[in-house]
DNA sequence: TTATCTGTATCGTATAGTGGTACATTCCGT
DNA sequence: ACGGAATGTACCACTATACGATACAGATAA
């Protein structure tokens, strides 16, 4: 029923309290204080600093040099640095088979909330235009190929939940409309392959697939490159990656 | 002794546990079921069930693919890349350039516990013999370089709450007394340098230095590298790594 | 069959987390 | 120099909240 904010849904509140926390810091790489997660969370400076003093103590949080400066501490690191390998590794080689093969930057992704967060990269070794996008950089699902395939996973009930109440427009041509995202995915689902044609970017497009039944969850590879080398290419390039993607799922024993 | 394992000693009680099931979900990388956790962290297998259902919901943790097979999950490796980045971005020039003109790896770690945990590394690209730890491993503290330089920035008398009780022996070189590692960690106090001599893996030893002061807290630099390389070439490669901690000190506006 | 795991659900109880309120500092713009 | 508004820290009565014993369905094994 329609009031409040009752998000929470299920699970202990101290835990999704703190996890939003977590989230809300990682947002803001610079560090923040106490009253300003308050308000961010909206919480009581109180509950958060008992919440932040316990996450220090576990060494989740940390506080930066100087005051205003907390942030995301190191024990994320290291309990990260060891399973995010297991992540990667078993998939990494066949990035780089990809990336050798048509010479371009391949990505490895996940959707962290509403957003696709950058695990992994095979930079092509070519010369000139190439597109980079950083290991960990965030980018809104709705507005790239890999968001997109990753998006087409879930029910399509679920995804008003999911993603923000008004999609952000990055360049004229992001799709901000639920209903039109909705047709988008049905056609994801159907093809196997999502494209982003400049949507996130002026001058860079990209096309997308998703991994499911992975030990650790579900991600996604995606090709991006600038829009003059796509087109006219579209269907070598979905094709190439729908053979990465079926020899991965063949090699790793993963079903469908 | 006395008493019970109140180790917790302050904190939220949920987020302490939350915290140890997650350090014991990232040990066993294969999974684990509820009961087992249960087991292994010393609480009843519904109060575990709770949380781990809380640390599920935020995406904390995930089931794997069949049962039993409970693991850290993704929402880790989104916030943890985001700001591994932060972390690891700017010293690699540095690493690189050190790697470049030794010939030989040098590793980036944090300590997380009594651990050492890697999280970066810079290969050589030196044919034949080359030491390389695994990006994400985890090695005792007191046997290895890293470990102890980052010991030596505590003080003297927290480290017996800081290190397990009986340090493991993993070479006839491990110092496994902590009279002894105190003594050791003084003179890596006054040197600046702490050097592991086949103390973690026979025929390997290595050189390290500490860097504090960083925007996410203190990281080690090591050089591991064979025994017989590292002989008679001590003082060469402590002197570069000494010069590498200044330029990277100076580089980044760190005190000290 | 019985025994022992798995994950899931229920529910009375008191403990554990909550958040109002207050204080010492420090850094602003008066 | 002076408020005013930040900062982090601490206290504490209240009751909502997390706790964990207990029970159930299903799977696997002996």
């Amino acid at each position: 029923m329609s009031e409040s904010s009752k998000d929470t849904s299920s699970g202990i509140r101290v835990i999704s309290r703190a996890a939003e926390i977590l989230r809300t810091l990682n947002d803001q790489s610079r560090g923040l204080s106490l009253g300003q997660i308050a308000s961010l969370v909206e919480l009581p400076r109180s509950t958060v600093q008992r919440i932040v003093g316990a996450l220090k103590v576990e060494g989740f949080v940390i506080d930066g040099p100087g005051e205003s400066q907390i942030r995301i501490g190191p024990a994320f690191f290291s309990i990260a640095a060891a399973s995010l390998s297991d992540f990667k590794d078993p998939i990494r080689p066949y990035l780089e088979e990809l990336s050798g093969e048509l010479d371009e930057t391949v990505d490895l992704s996940i959707l962290s909330g509403s957003s696709v967060v950058f695990l992994d990269q095979c930079s092509s070794r070519r010369k000139g235009l190439v597109a980079v996008s950083e290991v960990g950089a965030r980018f809104p699902a709705h507005s790239c190929a890999p968001g997109k395939c990753l998006l087409a996973e879930f029910e399509e009930n679920s995804l008003a939940q999911l993603l923000p109440p008004k999609l952000d427009q990055l360049t004229n041509a992001t799709i901000t409309d639920l209903e039109a995202l909705q047709v988008e995915l049905k056609k994801v689902r159907s093809e196997g392959i999502a494209t982003d044609r400049q949507e996130h970017t002026d001058g860079i497009s990209a096309v997308a697939t998703v991994i499911t039944n992975l030990p650790r969850g579900t991600a996604a590879i995606s090709i991006p490159m600038p829009t003059q080398r796509f087109k006219g290419n579209e269907k070598h390039y979905a094709e190439a990656l729908l053979a990465a993607r079926e020899k991965i799922n063949h090699a790793l024993g993963l079903n469908r």
